[in-house]
DNA sequence: CCCGTTACTGTAAACGTTTACAGTAACTCC
DNA sequence: GGAGTTACTGTAAACGTTTACAGTAACGGG
């Protein structure tokens, strides 16, 4: 491995003088500059940084972590986040599977002195809400309930989201409506079941008109659930699953079993991703700008870079209601080409 | 911000022990064990990453350079890496939005020092073919064609794969097929390209029968390329995206021309993205198992580890044709249910 | 001709760890 | 009771940088 002092000794300067040239700081002359430029190609030299991080004291590195990977939602997260990190000259270092809060906490030691701050979105079920402590370094809390307390974060309209699909469904003339749940403890979750409620009591409705079944925002959960609920009685008329991934668990199930969407039950997602406007029918959902929330964090951290974790501001990133055709499609024009081609 | 030295004054003993508790290495007294365990923890210590990996010259982390982010493929990419390093205890360092060789190269520079190892991903137009150097770094590369005489690679077995899909094509009776190429330059494209003409002559069918049309990967390129396709004379019957995104493109273009899959045409992809199944209808693709390319990429780094850049092993992964819906099912059991959720 | 300034370069200390080596006490064995 | 061994602990050198500080030479002005 080559060094800096390689190169100086190459080119017959000092290593201070080297790294001033690396810094491209103050003052070196353009012949010396120049000179140790090329010994450094043709050595192949570049600075190890960790010994920079050591001595300056920052990695250039955020640290982001994840409950999981899998899924689109992950994946647009991480592009959000990898943007605006990248376009301050940030390196992202990812961490994900951390099923439980004991996990997040040890990924968490495990960054110290590898970031200079950290975006950290906690797993399903983090029942406790002990706050996350990250030493000197800025975190922003990405998801969950808006008053946990500790960091700071960026949460999703999450309720007034799901209170407008309820308002929407409920404009189409739905009446009893399944609604597919997340996972108990998980805080977005929990917002999104309150919004449906909200919703339903904004429309004079009561609790009958509310069928539940759990999932836990995977598709085969959404698949299960929707299963289920074709045995009820009554019937729901409308599916709203709290998630798009359980929507496309629950589309298949209909699909299944023969019913028609959404002639026959209508089904709703919420988060947008991607997939959802390529699904048979589109997906009427609950848009999040997944990719913008990830940049938000990103750059909320920088932002926080030199003040330590300053905690406790939330910001709350906003949603849009999606109407395609998988709830019908009343009065409006349909789009035959999906929105992101068009 | 609070180091070994704190701990080892405040517990009273000196720094080499406070770091033998910590590397639970050999020979350290329980009770003293115990003490600096709970004095760490009181000051809430945890071992700083950088200093630590300048002196075993280990950092934990692989490297992960890619083109993009955007999209399916590389989401379950960086799972498939992101598991197999976890595995072994390793960090995982993503990199991406290169979109030239140039900046593949800085990317790498940068990583000297923070990574034990590299999976790079060459962006779409990597014309010249001058090979990775990576310094002392494993390095293996993901895709592109099986010989580029530089760094280890994972590559997939692209123009097998064309070739089936294209047998497949012709054995239901279609005779003029056009294809949706990928950008100039890229070698997993044109491989698959060369696929496509093997399964043309495999059925004795010349130049004649295929009709082609240049993509780029993206939905939008597939969008655009399938337009085009309608207004050929002969129009073909049958269209093969060299990727899923675009055959995802073609799809809504015929959607919105009023074209019905697969009975007015047959429309097939490559990769298998998870979407693909859920598509309308689900999509015909040669699949390609992605994560598990990805996992053994880092398997392969992370074996090479001690051992420096070892190079020139190729690794071939298999593609399987998936018969689903979109260009017909002759005979065979169509599934109702996605495979995912069966 | 001397002094102050400018422009450049070198010396050496620090950053927070790991680990070879040396040291010490207690214990075992003859 | 002395030597050898064992079990534990401390001292200090390294890892590859950055940067405060000091040093040197050239130059311009008085």
């Amino acid at each position: 491995m080559i060094t800096i002092r390689d190169v100086a000794r190459e080119a017959g300067v000092s290593i201070a003088t080297v790294s001033r040239v690396f810094n491209n700081a103050e003052a070196v002359a353009t012949d010396t500059r120049r000179e140790v430029r090329a010994v450094a190609t043709r050595l192949g030299y570049s600075p190890h940084g960790a010994a920079r991080s050591l001595i300056t004291r920052r990695t250039a590195t955020i640290g982001l972590i994840l409950p999981d990977l899998y899924g689109e939602f992950f994946s647009e997260l991480i592009r959000g986040v990898d943007h605006a990190v990248r376009a301050k000259g940030y390196h992202l270092l990812v961490s994900s599977s951390h099923a439980d809060r004991a996990e997040v906490d040890s990924a968490m030691a495990l960054m110290r002195g590898r970031v200079d701050g950290l975006v950290v979105m906690l797993p399903e079920r983090q029942q406790e809400q002990t706050p996350l402590i990250s030493g000197r370094l800025p975190l922003v809390r990405l998801g969950g309930a808006p008053h946990n307390g500790d960091a700071d974060a960026i949460v999703v309209a999450n309720r007034e989201g799901a209170r407008a699909m309820v308002r929407h469904l409920v404009s189409l003339g739905h009446k009893h409506i399944g609604v597919i749940s997340g996972a108990a403890g998980n805080s977005d979750a929990e917002e999104r079941m309150s919004g449906v409620r909200d919703g339903l009591s904004d429309a004079g409705l009561g609790e009958d008109a509310l069928l539940r079944a759990a999932g836990d925002f995977s598709e085969a959960s959404g698949f299960r659930a929707a299963r289920e609920m074709l045995r009820a009685n009554p019937r729901p008329t409308a599916i709203f699953a709290l998630n798009d991934a359980m929507a496309i668990g629950a589309l298949s199930a209909l699909r299944a079993e023969g019913v028609r969407v959404p002639s026959d039950i209508a089904v709703a997602g919420f988060d947008d991703i991607p997939m959802a406007q390529f699904l048979d029918p589109p997906l009427t959902t609950v848009r999040v700008d997944i990719s913008a929330m990830g940049a938000r964090a990103a750059t909320r951290v920088l932002s926080h870079l030199g003040n330590g974790p300053s905690g406790s501001g939330v910001e709350i990133v906003p949603t849009t209601l999606m109407v395609r055709r998988s709830c019908g499609n009343p009065g409006a024009w349909s789009p035959t080409i999906p929105e992101s081609l068009s």
